[in-house]
DNA sequence: TATAGTAACTATGATAATCATAGTGACAAG
DNA sequence: CTTGTCACTATGATTATCATAGTTACTATA
């Protein structure tokens, strides 16, 4: 294909942010650096990426302040990926992306019971449902503010990507 | 590339909103909808997309559920594309992207004073600002609820690339 | 009647992004 | 001194995307 039409200069907002979550990829990793894979190969592996998808977006994403890349070990040197501000701040889009699937993208009773992953307030522990206030306590919840707890199945999914 | 890793399956509702929505065209012909520009000629202008790309992802989103075609014309037969409950669910992902996008993606004064959209709750008047909750009446937000008023700035680049 | 215009597309070719797979460099462990 | 781990890089086949031109089916104006 041609070079991509370039969206980082437009106004629009939603434009804006399409440049940098319009893509498959981006969206996959960014999803493993909140469920806390920050390793490349994770990374990798959960996603079903190839590694130099992971390489450049990673640095795409490194490069547009979203993730910073550590140095989790000296000898061997070896690195793993965190978001920054700027990236937690994508939480809610990507919440938002899980409410909308939840309610929207399953075949009725093809996730088993409930929800594929559950959100918990952390410090309520009000089941949140797929609000984003609290419906316990009233608090707005942002990253930080919920745990996620995947569906035994979608567990199970997971485990079977890694081995 | 070779043909695109497949996500619909996964249990991962992330995976799957990602499947649909990690796609720069299907993120702007959802904000030229969400906007109320229907048309498939309007459509094509506004996103900058060319009119093969518009096409087929049109068929897609219709083949998904989350748009419609309807004819609004007979002689000439025309027709134009409408959002359906499904896509009308998305608005939280796309506000929550415009939300993102306001905080973190312009550099200081980018924009002119204030917000590139300003977001107006219609029952009750208050500029929701970038609440998903109305900070004036307490009522939460959703497609229908808001009013989207782009600043000038904005207007002016919009009306740019239809002319 | 002829010409131009509008709207929603389809067709084509050049180019670049993606996938799959194999390979590299730096080190540790047995 | 061979095997293993981890974070990548390199390569080639495939295909999606862009830009542009063309098509179909009408209406409106000259």
């Amino acid at each position: 294909m041609p070079k991509r039409a370039d969206l980082s200069d437009t106004l629009c907002p939603v434009g804006r942010s399409a440049e940098l979550l319009g893509d498959r990829a981006v969206l996959l990793i960014l999803r493993e650096l909140f469920f806390g894979r920050r390793r490349f190969e994770l990374i990798a592996a959960n996603t079903g990426l190839g590694p130099q998808l992971v390489s450049v977006r990673l640095k795409m994403l490194v490069a547009e302040g979203v993730a910073e890349r550590r140095a989790y070990s000296e000898r061997p040197v070896r690195h793993d990926y965190w978001l920054t501000d700027k990236g937690k701040a994508l939480f809610d889009v990507l919440y938002a992306m899980r409410n909308w699937a939840e309610r929207w993208a399953y075949a009725p009773g093809e996730a088993g019971e409930g929800p594929a992953i559950r959100y918990v307030h952390r410090t309520c522990g009000t089941d949140v449902g797929t609000a984003t206030v609290c419906p316990g306590c009233g608090a707005s919840l942002g990253y930080g503010d919920l745990k996620g707890e995947p569906s035994p199945a979608l567990e199970a999914e997971q485990t079977a990507r890694t081995a």
